[in-house]
DNA sequence: GCAAAAGTGTTACCGGTACACCCATGC
DNA sequence: GCATGGGTGTACCGGTAACACTTTTGC
């Protein structure tokens, strides 16, 4: 299907959020490299899920094709939110290192487009026993050792998620098809940093026609069993508000 | 200060807009290819601003430049909002007409990173005689013919200048240092394609307080001056509102 | 029966919306 | 003095925010 042949100074790069019903996760690969002598370990860190693109392949192609090889997983939310370029990005000791180690002939000058994806955690979990390829909460980050500019690409599309998740219904995207209001309010709480009275976040959902009430309940757990509901794409879309203000 | 290196396959767009107080503006670039032999008009219609990155340029650096060459204005809001790199984008058989003739050896699978750019026209005037550049409004843009890909990124940006402007005081970007509040109301119909009440649109400028009137007064016109204001970026990053909540 | 989360209503306040007339200036 | 846009106040409504108790289930 591909030429592959590689573009050497173009890449994509995904920053997966998944949600495990109490915090917001990101997924990380593994980096590590050996010495071939030795078995030193040179480096140990971690990337995002990304690679170059092949030269007759579209850019949302080749984010999709990452997420499906590390995933399994196909059809998932996944958008551009910024792309980076800076002169230096590829330049710290460890990724020259690495860039040389791996001996791919790419550039040392490469732009890389970032994505976001959203994937429901509870339909992944079972693809990724073994590979080197692990969830962190978001809120780890920070003192993680990650290769390339990578760290500052996971905060801008922390940024890019958050303002985005204000503004169109994509939280429903890191949720399984079937979920409870308190999942749904955890995850817009997990999201914003902030938390919301109870009562409130029911009210305004109660207003998003489509957020459907199933006629389904939980079972098995020790509590009163809470309702089903379902985010519905197709009403969304008829009923969004065309509601044009501004709030700055 | 540049390798003069060109990547051959790398470049930047600037969607630039402008606002004369009327209507919002886009600025484009002719595009003229005559034969060599005969002089008949092969290609003429209107890109973007944009050129291919320097080996040892920033993105960030290269639409700067390219905004400078054009406007001769330094200091501009510019910010990428996207990056385009579908296979078909330089393929239509002007665009190749054209790559074949400015003979630059530039690559068949370009991927743009694509800049919003706001100027305040009232500064820009002076620079743009008798260059193959021009302002035209954004309504206009539908019926024109456009080099590469170039309409569709027109539309990505006023796509992102219309979210943006909802959320961010970028609307101040268009307009001189001192306005009034019936230009920034016209603004703000313009970009939102959208009428205000002006009483309404008053008072709730009245509670952003980082636009600060000022004691100067409108002259020469034949009606009531009115006050000028002045757009406090310092105050904004102050007082703006930690407000926490989403709106789907 | 107790622990644990689900679910539910009312009031107070604020911001949004709708709406019409007088004011200052140039010509 | 007239044409032109500038500038102002009030009443109603709807949305947001604050707040506490009862319900259903598993163990």
């Amino acid at each position: 299907m591909f030429s592959h042949k590689l573009v050497p100074n173009i890449s994509v790069d995904c920053v997966i959020f998944g949600f495990d019903f109490e915090k917001l996760n990101v997924l990380l690969v593994d980096r590590e490299l050996k010495d071939e002598k030795t078995g030193e370990i040179l480096i140990k860190d971690y990337t995002l899920a990304g690679y170059h693109i092949y030269e007759d392949e579209e850019l949302d192609a080749a984010a999709a094709r990452i997420l499906k090889d590390l995933t399994g997983l196909d059809n998932i939310f996944l958008e551009q939110f910024a792309s980076f370029g800076q002169l230096d990005r590829v330049a710290g000791e460890k990724d020259q290192l690495w860039l040389k180690a791996i001996k791919k002939g790419f550039s040392e000058r490469i732009v890389t487009v970032g994505y976001l994806a959203l994937i429901d955690n509870t339909k992944v979990e079972l693809h990724l026993k073994d590979r080197d390829v692990k969830w962190f909460p978001v809120s780890m980050v920070e003192e993680m050792d990650m290769a390339f500019d990578h760290k500052a690409i996971f905060y801008k599309a922390m940024e890019a998620l958050q303002k985005k998740v204000k503004v169109e219904p994509i939280a429903f995207e890191l949720l399984p098809d079937y979920f409870t209001l308190s999942q749904l309010q955890k995850l817009y709480e997990a999201l914003l940093g902030a938390s919301f009275d109870k009562r409130n976040f029911r009210k305004k959902v109660a207003q998003m026609h489509y957020v459907i009430p199933l006629k389904k309940k939980q079972k098995g757990v020790a509590h009163k069993p809470a309702q089903y509901y379902l985010f519905s794409r197709e009403v969304y879309e008829k009923t969004r508000k065309g509601k044009i203000s501004f709030i700055i």
